[in-house]
DNA sequence: TAAAAATTGATAATAGCTTATCAGTTTCAG
DNA sequence: CTGAAACTGATAAGCTATTATCAATTTTTA
């Protein structure tokens, strides 16, 4: 299970840990299946493609390290998003990014 | 003032009203600038490019029409987030992204 | 005001990501 | 088996967003 979710060419790297010779195409295309039928979703962040990540875990968001810039899963959720919303807007999603520094990356600095 | 965070092709249209015949190439110039110094910064989100706003601004957030894409700047924030970063990370800002149907197009779909 | 420095717009070039193509392979129904 | 359909990896092609280039203009400096 990844920490967090992944770009296509890490998928790519992740997938050929277990099916090795596999191209990117079919990362593309099977990702395009599972966007299609809900199965994952594309989180966005400055700087970096787009990741995916699959869509039956737990509602959740992330955390991303400015010194690694690897992203982590994390648990829980503020609420509270409700009373963000103006007058007449509907709220159906939200998503939310951390940004920091990991535990890894704190340690290093500290050295 | 702007609604949200435009896009630099939106900068660019903006900004034409009142300097015609400014190029693309000024607008990222200056935005590299802005971003450099820290005047603006980068909202990402999935399937459109890059927005960017001031950062003179009070700490606000972001609301995404899905029908009509318009992305809109929020009044306040929930906090709390302190209790999703993990132990040993360090939080510095975050980024909190809401997702429904905006006033507007909520009374289009009514009618 | 004259020369140097900085800025501009247009556009060519680059870079990166995503999709299309295609021949070879696998799967599967009959 | 057997033929059709689906799938695959490699790679060419396409597409966008961003940056580099350059001659012209503007600003600054002394």
């Amino acid at each position: 299970m990844a920490s967090g979710p992944l770009t296509p060419a890490e998928i790519l790297e992740a997938a050929r840990k277990r099916v090795p010779g596999m191209g990117i195409a079919t990362v593309y295309r099977n990702l395009k299946l599972f966007l299609r039928s809900g199965l994952a979703r594309e989180i966005a962040l400055p700087g970096s493609s787009s990741r995916y990540e699959l869509f039956n875990l737990e509602h959740h968001h992330h955390f991303q390290c400015r010194d690694c810039l690897q992203v982590y899963c994390l648990h829980g959720c503020p609420g509270g998003l409700h009373a963000l919303t103006p007058e007449g807007f509907v709220l159906e999603e939200h998503e939310i990014v951390l940004y920091g520094r990991c535990a890894g990356c704190n340690l290093d600095y500290k050295m």
